[in-house]
RNA sequence: CGCAGGAUGGAGCAGUAGGUAGCUCGUUGGGCUCAUAACCCAAAGGUCGCAGGUUCGAGUCCUGCUCCUGCUACCA
């Protein structure tokens, strides 16, 4: 921090290609790193602001395979969609660029060369499951098979959700493939491996060097270390991604945390000639914003990368960020529970500054935070509205009804006048500090805190009432608060870049910077305002009951999507068949088993005596639905005791889409205990 | 299991080297009327997750525990 750099690199995490971007990313890095890059900007520094999608790995080629269509063409058209977004929302990248890009597999494909002439990596042959039928070795996580701990017939290869163990493929039981079914094959495979485990000290002393980091970083770093480095594999069984570059090595690729970090660098190539002054000299500072989840990659693994090369910079700071969520649950891809950007822009359109916003206001900067549309109508119509408009609001008006439009000159200065002066030249260089700190949330308030100035240097003076006899007196307060208005035009604009380019039309000012904010002598007397309207409007209940209902809506349609029909188990034989008695049987009696909340105690008449079956239908059934249905059981199956009373039967049901059950009525009324075969 | 982060008035958050608990929004009351029923002033509201300990004194240090989140596909 004390260290003085000449110029600054600036990233944001480079998304993954494979869906558009949701109002998580953007608290999450794209903001902050907006933030930052336009204050230092301000500030005249020499700063490069490089990001762009990922576009390799894995779950790119299983969404390819899902959709019908190639991975390049996944790839096209998120890249199309993200890149969009983000210009439109004013994220003020100098280039957004993507790692499908010639240049960028050029420039991975040297690092790797570099580090492997230089004897960097480790050459391993490991066995690991292959797909016979989908012709690709599996990630862990594409191996399904049962746990051997919990005998849970859904386990992953790396974790087995539901008791929770860490495992590996091989300890899985029947292990099958996600993406075929097959039973998959263990193959011999060569990989590079990076040797983290000997670079642990190297490491250990690049991050003591920085205790100022965030908390949460630091956190998540140490926590890696202690547990201790171990060798991580940099190339992948794949086709899709960037080819290793080297002689029989058909069908491998750089693993993608390889190569993406690299494309910070290849992006800053396609930029500018100078690229080498980013990403090399000393005297740069290099700072990468991203999101919690990506810790590990930003503070070790590229750091670890950089130094076994030996020609790069490493990171001074990674301010990252926790999670925001969604309403109260977490903000899910897949799930489709999320504030998309895109139609973030369609459907708010002109409010770009608005959900900036609201989500700067509550960034997840020191831990997870909660996004709800309720919070984003009270920000925009008590503070953007209430607050910021309505100070430059009133200002504008003011001047436009007493003075013709035509900035009044200053007279005279009161106690009062100067004493607000003076505050208004201390604000502009606390939010610097704060920005620069990359406390977002304090360096906004503080903005806002130049309005309320504003709010209560009117309220205070009440040019309404002097304007009644003493014009000039009237001409000087307003002046002074259209100075404030002035200064607020420089400081809003990393937040709020729309605004604040309204407002300084509005006032008829350009070209200033942050060193002019704070002076009372932007605006010269006599020069003419414009009018610029209002710069927010109110937000109804009915526009973010809509949102909330959208948000529902998805879910349902999500929840109803995501069931497939799950595949036929193995063939039995007739005998195994014939085991079960299947029989129809009439409910009599149905009452709820106290303390449970599923269990339904049923008494069903199976024609011989009436036997009591305990259901877990609760959720979907109460006992006035159920007496005297007809109804499919089994009726040999071993007595089971549950809830202090034995069940001895079980009703079939068959389960719908939506999670609802229903009951396999025989199709007319038959006799009590008829057989089914 | 372990490691890491978090738990502070109704909501969202600050609390820097331990010394009478702050901010924004919301609520209530009052004032003002230039302004998008906006603005200004004031008040109410917290035993700082739980239980111990160190200290003259702890939200802040120590120990144990509980809950949430991450480390684990999608994902910032």
């Amino acid at each position: 921090m004390t260290k003085q750099f000449k110029r600054t690199t600036v990233t944001a995490a480079l998304i993954y290609a494979n869906g558009p971007i949701h109002i998580g990313h953007i608290a999450g890095c794209y903001l902050p790193a907006d933030i930052y890059v336009r204050y230092l900007r301000s500030m005249g520094h020499d700063v490069k602001f490089v990001s762009g999608t990922d576009e390799h790995g894995v779950p790119i080629t299983i969404k390819a395979k899902k959709e019908g269509i190639t991975p390049q063409e996944v790839v096209d058209k998120y890249y199309k969609i993200i890149k969009d977004s983000f210009e439109e929302f004013g994220i003020s990248f100098d280039i957004y660029s993507r790692t499908s890009n010639k240049v960028h597999h050029e420039t991975s494909q040297e690092m790797f060369k570099n580090l492997y002439d230089k004897g960097q990596f480790v050459e391993e042959v490991t066995e690991q499951y292959f797909d016979e039928k989908a012709q690709t070795f599996l990630a862990d996580r594409y191996i399904i098979g049962t746990c051997p701990k919990c005998s849970n017939e859904n386990a992953y290869g790396d974790q087995c959700e539901k008791c929770g163990s860490t495992l590996s493929p091989t300890e899985l039981i029947n292990p099958r493939s996600a993406l075929s079914g097959e039973k998959p094959v263990m193959k011999p495979t060569k990989n590079w491996y990076l040797p983290l485990d000997k670079m642990q000290p190297a490491l250990e002393e690049y991050i003591a060097s920085h205790p100022e980091w965030k908390t949460n970083v630091l956190g998540q770093v140490k926590s890696w270390l202690n547990d201790g480095l171990r060798p991580r594999a940099m190339t992948r069984d794949l086709d899709w991604g960037v080819k290793v570059p080297l002689p029989d090595t058909d069908g491998k690729v750089l693993y993608v945390w390889f190569d993406a970090p690299i494309g910070y660098i290849s992006m800053t190539k396609e930029l500018t000639d100078e690229w080498q002054k980013y990403w090399q000299d000393p005297e740069t500072r290099l700072v990468n914003f991203i999101g919690k989840d990506n810790i590990v990659f930003h503070c070790l693994i590229f750091p670890a990368m950089c130094m076994a090369d030996g020609r790069f910079i490493l990171a001074d700071n990674v301010p990252a960020n926790e999670f925001m969520n969604l309403e109260g649950d977490k903000i899910s891809t897949s799930r489709n529970w999320a504030v998309w950007l895109h139609e973030y822009l369609r459907e708010f359109e002109g409010k770009q500054d608005v959900l900036r916003y609201a989500l700067a206001a509550s960034a997840p900067e020191t831990k997870d935070s909660d996004f709800t549309w309720g919070d984003f109508q009270t920000r925009n119509n008590s503070e953007l509205v209430g607050i910021l408009g309505n100070f430059v609001n009133r200002a504008f008006v003011l001047t436009q009804k007493n003075f013709d439009s035509k900035i009044p000159a200053r007279g005279e200065l009161t106690d009062f006048d100067r004493q607000t002066l003076d505050t208004l030249a201390e604000l502009p260089n606390k939010i610097g500090d704060a920005i620069a700190n990359y406390k977002f949330r304090e360096a906004l308030a503080l903005v806002m805190d130049v309005a309320r100035l504003g709010n209560k240097y009117l309220a205070d003076t009440e040019p309404w009432k002097v304007i009644k006899n003493d014009v000039e007196r009237t001409g000087t307060i307003l002046n002074i608060g259209l100075q404030i208005a002035a200064t607020l035009s420089i400081v809003s604009e990393p937040f709020m870049p729309f605004t604040a380019a309204k407002l300084s039309t509005g006032l008829g000012l350009s070209g200033l910077n942050w060193s002019d904010a704070g002076n009372a002598d932007l605006l010269t007397a006599g020069s003419p305002i414009e009018s610029i309207g209002l710069l927010f409007d109110k937000i109804e209940d009915t526009t973010v009951q809509a949102q909330i209902q959208k948000l529902q809506d998805a879910k349902k349609m999500n929840e109803l999507a995501g069931k497939e029909v799950s595949a036929i188990k193995d063939t039995i034989q007739y005998d195994d068949f014939a085991k079960m008695d299947l029989r129809i049987g009439t409910i009599e009696a149905a009452e709820k088993v106290a303390k449970s909340k599923k269990l339904l105690k049923l008494t069903v008449n199976d024609g011989l005596k009436q036997r009591t079956i305990l259901s877990g239908i609760a959720e979907h059934f109460s006992p006035e639905d159920v007496i005297g249905k007809q109804v499919t059981f089994l009726a040999n199956l071993a007595p089971r005791p549950m809830m202090g009373m034995v069940s001895e039967g079980m009703i079939l049901m068959a389960e719908d889409k939506d999670g609802s059950l229903a009951f396999l009525h025989p199709s007319k009324d038959v006799w009590s205990g008829a057989s089914i075969n």
